[in-house]
DNA sequence: TGACTCCTAGAGTAATTACTCTAAAAATCA
DNA sequence: TGATTTTTAGAGTAATTACTCTAGGAGTCA
């Protein structure tokens, strides 16, 4: 038995990655749920307060996969970090999608975010550098530097991007779930270049593992890809 | 003596690259020409035909620059290529920034927007086998296309991810071109792995140039970057 | 039972905003 | 000049939407 302001959470979120968040009104969200408005705002002051709420969740979950490796890392490490990074901004894509209105509307957010990028970057900085150490990517520190930029760039755009070429994926879990995994094969293609020893060897059975399809951008653009689709 | 019907595109672009196109109502613009409300729905029957009307002219712009090379690819053409790339997209930055919305509101407008994808990875590929058969870079098909739709996502992400971090970068002209600028670096940072021969030789000279701060991230989080700003 | 607190309903409001309508000024043309 | 078309103004409207307010149910503890 989740609470009324748990379960207002989790709608929200629900209908924020669906629709977007300008367009869910604080009475569609009572009205999925099968409450009055009132009752909503009874539990969330405002519209804002939800929109927090759902970031504090995010940030949350997304430091706490970022936190420094135990053990040694190695190449299966490595992945799950990027498999569940890329997880815990698909569940809150929503966020990155409206990011520019949603700082825009509360400051305060704003701030909260640029700290939170903040300590993404470090945190990423740490893990990228247990790679060089474990001899998993050979780069220079202005190399590793770019990497992870870049890297945060895909990771945070992804699911924009996405959703941009193929709304048809809404309601599709099977094609949802393709989509957000080419979004790690991207990324493996990020640092491809610099993989060494053990890492580059398994280097196709991970590219294999998550593309989504055989031709990138037929997945991306929704064409047909193969020759039974081209057919019919 | 422009006239009235494309001043208002204009005063929109500027309008809506500063503070989002959902913070813009038409009242807005019209006010900002000096011209009353009537007087633009008399030239655009709505907002959303304003929008478009960007599109258009984004669209054509940014295709335009992506025209096959005439000449044999060399390092320089190639760096033309990356800046007036990103300055057309640093242009109409608003659009990336708020796809999401403008794509939903406008289903015509997001089935322009795919085929407009479809267009540029086709001429990315024309550009990216070009640089290949220059001896620029090196790289297998496989990673040409990561390459490719590596690179469209930094390019489409690079004005929002800006305009997330440094929301105070707006107004300042000297910092807003070498944010742009650093859009670049991470675009060489890109492919910097796969560059070969005489490109590779310019390599560091290229990095200079874009190069927006010693310290990457310390231009993207706002922090001090001297040891006299740190003071101050 | 009664008092007290938490939770809920739902009608209603104030503000915003995209857009309309009428009418008149300005330009164009016969 | 007069007729016609293009362009402009600006008051006004309909619809949306975040949010309020009052009142009452439901659980808890004395």
């Amino acid at each position: 038995m989740t609470s009324t302001k748990q379960k207002i959470l989790d709608t929200s979120l629900a209908l924020f990655n669906k629709q977007g968040e300008r367009n869910v009104t604080t009475n569609h969200i009572a009205e999925a749920l099968g409450i009055s408005p009132g009752n909503l705002y009874y539990h969330y002051r405002n519209k804002g307060v939800i929109v927090s709420a759902l970031f504090d969740r995010y940030q949350a979950q997304l430091l706490t996969a970022l936190e420094a490796p135990q053990e040694a890392m190695n190449w299966r490490v490595k992945v799950y970090y990027f498999e569940s990074l890329l997880a815990s901004m698909w569940q809150f894509r929503f966020f990155h999608r409206d990011l520019s209105h949603l700082l825009h509307a509360d400051p305060e957010l704003a701030r909260r975010y640029r700290a939170f990028v903040q300590a993404v970057t470090d945190r990423g900085a740490v893990i990228f550098g247990a790679l060089r150490d474990s001899g998993i990517i050979e780069v220079d520190d202005e190399q590793l530097q770019g990497l992870m930029v870049n890297t945060w760039i895909i990771m945070s755009s992804w699911a924009s991007l996405v959703h941009g070429l193929r709304p048809d994926a809404a309601g599709d879990e099977a094609l949802d779930e393709r989509l957000m995994r080419h979004g790690i094969y991207q990324m493996i293609c990020l640092e491809e270049p610099f993989l060494t020893g053990e890492a580059r060897e398994h280097l196709e059975e991970m590219r294999a593992r998550y593309r989504g399809a055989d031709v990138t951008t037929s997945l991306l653009l929704g064409l047909p890809e193969t020759a039974e689709e081209k057919a019919g």
